[in-house]
DNA sequence: AATTTCATGCAACGTTGTTGCATTTGTGTT
DNA sequence: AACACAAATGCAACAACGTTGCATGAAATT
């Protein structure tokens, strides 16, 4: 994985500009799953436009992955590598707490081959775990 | 299963109205998940917020379950049977179609158990399938 | 440095989620 | 059958998001 986010942008032939370097940064220091709202808290001004359009280029260009997770908030996170416009590569699990309401990559735990029922096609296998998280797990049993 | 929408609301302690009653019977027409703005098309006239309240209770009585696809329109099926406003059980895979961008319950389709990573608790497990459906393979290949 | 290509900021609009409130409707009781 | 109560509905209203167009500013290319 690429850890510089100058790095990162020219990987992906992208510019490279203040918005997406500082985004950049915040989520190489998180260690789960992001929403735009966060994102935006994390800037003293910012516009959300940019933000938006900044998300989508990212996904588009195989920087970052959607985390699904069960909640209507779309989340994103880095894309371990490997990733690009073409296609992403990122099939591994996501886990959302009930508790606290983070969402956190599982990148060890990938979706297992499904055979097609009902006559479909299966291309893509995404798993989504709800539960409670470590830190909340420990904070309830001080 | 029940097959009628008035022992549907029976069951659940719910008013038999005349919206409840016909998005009922849309539901149990239909062979897919439904999402509101869908439910919406097939009223000549209804209010949205009254389609909208209507989704909120059946999902918290048991009635209805969202079907999660990985898209951001929300999409809703029936219950195959069991659920209450206490707890739902359906735990099936769904899956949602590429080309159609149809989505489906796979109720054959439950999530294998999983251990906990990282020292979280998993309490729920869900798979979500992408790829292409029946009749959409079938409709390429005349 | 000039040029070109793209990112940004802002206005604007549509959709969806959500609540408050007045009115209508369903249901159990006189 | 009429009544009374609780709940559902319709409508206004607002917030949050997603999305596009356009003028302006910044990055890359020459
Ligand atoms: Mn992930
Ligand atoms: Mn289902
Ligand atoms: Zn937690
Ligand atoms: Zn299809």
């Amino acid at each position: 994985m690429q850890l510089r986010p100058e790095q990162i942008l020219n990987d992906h032939q992208l510019r490279r500009t203040a918005v997406r370097l500082a985004v950049l940064r915040i989520f190489l220091e998180a260690d789960e799953a992001l929403s735009q709202s966060y994102l935006e808290q994390q800037f003293e001004q910012v516009d959300r436009i940019t933000l938006y359009r900044t998300l989508r280029t990212f996904e588009q260009k195989g920087v970052i992955h959607r985390a699904l997770d069960g909640t209507d908030t779309p989340k994103y996170a880095l894309c371990a590598g490997e990733c690009n416009e073409h296609a992403h590569h990122d099939h591994h699990a996501h886990f959302h707490c009930d508790d606290c309401g983070r969402t956190y990559c599982l990148e060890e735990m990938v979706a297992p081959r499904f055979h097609a029922p009902r006559g479909f096609r299966v291309d893509e296998a995404h798993m989504v775990l709800t539960g409670v998280c470590k830190e909340c797990l420990e904070g309830v049993s001080p």
